[in-house]
Order: C-alpha cells, then sequence, then structure tokens
DNA sequence: CAAGCATTTACACAATCGCGTAATTACTCT
DNA sequence: AGAGTAATTACGCGATTGTGTAAATGCTTG
C-alpha cells in the first residue's frame, strides 16, 4: 500500500476495522471511555502496541483521546462507521432476501449509488 | 501484518473492503457477472494487478470464479459482506439518533454482542 | 526536585501490499 | 500445429504493517 495514509477516508476505515484487537477495541470503547492502560489490558500485547492501534483508529477517526493528567482518555467516535455502514447498505438487498429472486435484486440496485 | 492470512474471515473481508478499486470492483459486479478483463477496463492498471486484485477478493470469499474456455466468469458474493455487516450493526444505534441521549444507546449496546 | 506511573516514540525486523514488466499457462480457432 | 487471446504467476521494488524492546515524554506526588 504505497499511500495508505494518502488514501480515501472509507478505506482507512475499513483498514481499521481489518483487525481484531482494533475491532475489540472499539467494541470495548461502545461500553464508554476507557484509558489506554484498561483498553490493552485483555490483550497480551505490549502497550506500545496497543498504543499504535489506538493511534491508528484515531488517524481514522474512530475513536477521539483527551488527556487527563498522565492519562489519556480514549471514546468511540461512530461518524465514520456510518460511512462504512453506508457503503455496505446497498448489498444488504443480496443477503437479506437470499432466497427471492435475484433478478429483482440486480435490477433494484442499478439505481443506487454504490462506491 | 505478519499473518494476515490466517487472520479471521472478518479481518479479511474489511481489508478486502480497504481498496477503492476493489470496493470498485464488487459494486461492478453487483451489476451481474463479468471477465477479468472487463472488470479491468476502467482501471489504470494492468490487467495482472486487477488480477491479483481479484484474486484478494475471491480469498476474502467476497466474489467467486468460473472458467468459461479462456475467460474466467467473476460473480458477486455477498454473504461474507453480511457478516461485516453484522459487524457494524450494533454500532448503528450511535449514528442512528445521534441526538438523542446517548446514555440510552450505550446501555442497549451492553445487551448486544459485539466482535 | 526526584521518583514513579502512563503513554508515546525511536529503532529494528520479518511479512505483506500494490504495482509494473515479463514470462507462463490455458484455451480457441484457423 | 501455430497464432492469438485471456488470465495467472514469477520477480523486483519501495512502502507499510504489526510486533517487541528500549529510550523518551509528560504529568503527579512525595
Amino acid at each position: 500500500m504505497p499511500d495508505a495514509a494518502a488514501s480515501d477516508q472509507l478505506s482507512t476505515v475499513f483498514f481499521a476495522l481489518a483487525d481484531p484487537t482494533r475491532r475489540s477495541i472499539l467494541g470495548r470503547l461502545a461500553d464508554g471511555p476507557a484509558s489506554i492502560g484498561e483498553l490493552a489490558a485483555p490483550f497480551q500485547l505490549t502497550l506500545a502496541t496497543v498504543s499504535r492501534h489506538i493511534a491508528l483508529l484515531e488517524r481514522a477517526g474512530l475513536v477521539g483521546k483527551e488527556r487527563n493528567a498522565q492519562w489519556r482518555t480514549v471514546h468511540l467516535q461512530a461518524a465514520r462507521l456510518e460511512e462504512a455502514d453506508a457503503w455496505l447498505a446497498p448489498y444488504r438487498a443480496f443477503f437479506e432476501q437470499r432466497f427471492d429472486a435475484l433478478e429483482t435484486q440486480l435490477k433494484s440496485m442499478k439505481t443506487t449509488t454504490e462506491e
């Protein structure tokens, strides 16, 4: 990925989601804000490594960080997740009515914006 | 990514989605099957490169390939997309009712399976 | 100000990505 | 069989990832 940083927002978001640790961190964050240390606790990873995972999530706009004394309070920022969800939405027709006539779904897809 | 191949399914799917070319290919495929050459046409990329993008999509289980003479007919396989959608689903509460009390949403999240 | 905790950054390393070019592998048709 | 078309694979390249260890920041408290 020669220019992952220069890549579009959506790619950055999907890339951030392409890691179990990062998804797990987001899951934890859905319950409320937490410090880096708290977020790192469940994993067998160095604090430094988790810190970098969080930095990546931050660059993707999926979390925000505030400093509280010597702690960083990390919180979920779901807005960018919505973009990913929106991208996926048109494809829902393909699996929600899995056993229906596919042609109909294909037709409805054509009138929908994708990518 | 030391073991991207050994990574879990969901990560593989999200990773496949983390590229504009691949997302665009999936969009094209939503209109119906196509050959590698047809899929490559819209891009300023080598056929070889597009072929590899498609191979990656195939490894992610997002497309299927059949051989027809010297062509490969590629078609969308949306099932794996559903897994990605399912992962995103619990987070919808965070952006769908953006202006409502966040606490309520957090609470409802807690009873939901995530990751 | 010194000690200590929380987090980040610097450095190193093996693995992978995305890309092109060139060489193969398939299959068809004359 | 030979030529031509479609697609994959091999090779090389620069960039990036994920990871750990170790060094550096930052802030608080004794």
